[in-house]
DNA sequence: GTCTATACTACGATAGAC
DNA sequence: GTCTATCGTAGTATAGAC
């Protein structure tokens, strides 16, 4: 075991969090699965509050370190968005299903917050994806082909426990569904 | 004031279950809310669980009485089911814009509970609107397009307070959207 | 049915020995 | 740094008067 106690609580912490989210996990669950004391957790990390906004923040960058660098890049053209979009999403939620659901829900739970911190909202507008779509499409506002895409990207992921059966090999229907995904989204924007 | 202590209670646990989610929600918080006391509540339901399986069997129930009466349907063409779920799931999510995240995020935390009692994969295996969309489409595997459609339909409310601005007409987006769905999910059953 | 008071437990956090 | 023991509080639930 070369991990140091640190590095263990953050993964115990990671774990526990994204299972059961902020307000059902227990401090003492967490030293359990780090296989440490209570008390030794909050020398490392003061507060639950604390670790939690790591393990939040940590969440947060993997899931926008997808999409931030691609909605203003002017080198590329809308249709490599689009293909970059759907292969790294989908990469990135076979490994972790459970990451899209978990920031959706914590962050509802202090929207403002993160809103004030993020301001996704105003990357988006004026965006150089966005006037790309609007270049192709300026009958219809563009907020409605983003949420179609990544809705069609993420849905399948955040509804796995209620529409999906167990049984299916999962990742490879995800794998699929990278190819149907570039089709769908090239076709509405011309419908 | 007409209603009932009972009712009273409902509609207090109604609105901090779905506001907080079950683990972050106080009892007393629902009491308060309810303008009562707090014994009074375990007089009434004796225990927070048993009033949380209320709301959120309405709430479970409220999301999927829209679809089961469709999918076995038969009745109605492909077309019809498709208009009948936009028109539908928008209209109630307009009004009850929390529902679907709500409900998504709780049978996280309880799945094989619920899994055993909806089935709704077994409803959806072998039904008619599946028939339909594989007579269309048998190249393609129908439970691609089922959660494109239902994607496109919900993820705007789920991910509104991330991606979408506040001080736009939320309602009048979503009923501007009915239109653009209809039209993309034809337009992805030919592609 | 409705209240006040309280029992009981679980949780987050800290004190203090080692 | 790491542990045991414990404090203080907040949570669910109940007892018992009215």
């Amino acid at each position: 075991m070369e991990t140091t106690t640190e590095e263990k609580i953050i993964t115990a912490a990671r774990k526990v969090f994204l299972e059961k989210g902020y307000a059902a996990t227990r401090t003492r669950d967490i030293a359990n699965e780090a296989g440490i004391n209570l008390a030794l957790l909050n020398y490392y990390f003061r507060s639950k509050e604390k670790l939690f906004q790591l393990i939040m923040t940590e969440k947060v960058q993997q899931l926008f370190s997808i999409i931030l660098p691609i909605v203003n890049n002017d080198e590329m053209t809308l249709e490599q968005k689009l293909e970059n979009l759907i292969e790294n999403y989908i990469n990135l939620f076979i490994l972790n299903p459970d990451l899209p659901l978990f920031v959706i829900s914590e962050i509802r739970f202090n929207a403002e917050g993160f809103k004030s911190r993020l301001h996704l909202q105003d990357i988006l507008e004026n965006s150089s994806i966005q006037r790309q779509i609007r270049d192709l499409r300026p009958d219809v506002n563009p907020i409605h082909f983003m949420t179609s895409i990544l809705g069609m990207i993420v849905f399948p992921f955040i509804s796995r426990p209620i529409l999906l059966p167990d049984n299916t090999n999962f990742a490879s229907l995800m794998e699929e569904r990278k190819a149907l995904i570039h089709n769908w989204t090239t076709a509405i924007l011309k419908s």
